[in-house]
DNA sequence: GGTCTTCGGACTCTAATTTG
DNA sequence: CAAATTAGAGTCCGAAGACC
């Protein structure tokens, strides 16, 4: 038998007759006709290669077959419903999935660990988090690689979705004792710096590099690196500053690093630092990403910009 | 390879007929 | 007489062929 080939729905005939013990009755409860159910059941016989049932007065009364398979089928039925039931109605409590979050850069720590303790309080999902090229935005979230991603305000196409979530403000971090840097830095003193810049970019400038060039200016940047506690530390032992978002990776701006936390200096182009989290129009009803996109607007969202 | 049209099979319906 | 079955018509949908 091809089970490939059987119409699925007359299994619930089946179910529908066996229970009213009527082709009347089962199709009241099916929403269908009279006839349909008859036919329904004409179908199930040639399938079957048995009658299932035989008129006794005004009951349908199953042959020794029909009692044979009711109980699997009805079984089938239930499971099969109740698979369905899950898929429909998420549960974030019992629902066993993996959600792929795309970042550009390193920006795990800031909300990372505030958005895995709502995670593990409240659901049974695994999170991944991947850096990935700006230009595969789309296409990575296209083909499900990517759930979710969240980074600035990018081009894309209308299949994509995106949400605004939080502006970010800046600080730069120089040693205590640095030499030149310190109280009242000015836009002079800081392109006469040498720079750490957090990426996880092989190559391409940063919105504030692209800005510098564009008003014909330009820092030094001496390292180029992926984690902004190795930059802090890095900082706190060499003459290097750093310019990063400020309650991003909040340790970096406290003990033992002893860093100077300063405000940017007057007159520096910091171009509106606006993240987006972006999601494609195929995942817009998922229930397990649009729980997951909650998350993260409720765990960014209070953060002080 | 993609789109449109045609054809045939399967399904459901109403109405009529048959059965117990 | 109530319920099941049959007959015929309409509709839907997938397969196949034509066309670009």
């Amino acid at each position: 038998m091809n089970t490939a080939r059987i119409d699925l729905n007359l299994l619930v005939v089946f179910e529908a007759i066996y229970t009213e013990g009527s082709v009347t009755r089962a199709s009241a409860r099916l929403n269908l006709t009279q006839p349909a159910i008859s036919h329904a059941l004409g179908r199930l016989r040639t399938l079957f290669g048995d009658p299932l049932f035989t008129r006794q007065g005004h009951a349908m009364v199953p042959t020794p077959m029909a009692r044979s398979i009711v109980e699997p089928i009805a079984s089938s039925l239930r499971t099969l419903d109740g698979t369905l039931s899950r898929a429909f109605s998420f549960d974030p409590g019992k629902a066993q999935r993996i959600l792929t979050v795309g970042l550009p850069g390193g920006e795990e720590s800031s909300f990372l660990p505030p958005l895995m303790r709502r995670v593990l309080e409240a659901s049974c999902i695994d999170l991944v988090t991947v850096s990935y090229d700006r230009a595969q935005l789309e296409s990575r979230l296209a083909s499900g690689k990517m759930d979710l991603a969240l980074d600035i305000l990018l081009p894309h196409s209308t299949q994509v979705l995106h949400q605004p979530l939080v502006v970010e403000q800046r600080v730069v971090l120089a040693r205590k004792d640095h030499p030149t840097v310190g109280p009242g830095l000015d836009l002079e003193t800081y392109l006469a710096q040498q720079h750490i810049h957090v990426t996880s970019i092989r190559q391409g400038d940063s919105l504030l590099d692209t800005e510098l060039s564009r008003l014909g200016m330009q820092r030094r940047i001496r390292l180029r690196c992926q984690d902004y506690l190795a930059a802090c530390r890095i900082v706190a032992e060499t003459d290097l500053i750093l310019t990063m978002p400020a309650e991003l990776a909040p340790e970096c701006l406290a003990a033992p690093y002893d860093n100077q936390v300063l405000p940017p200096p007057v007159g520096l182009p910091l171009p509106g630092m606006e993240l987006y989290l972006y999601w494609h129009g195929s995942a817009d009803g998922d229930p397990a990403n649009r729980w997951l996109r909650e998350q993260l607007a409720q765990v960014l969202a209070p953060m002080p910009r």
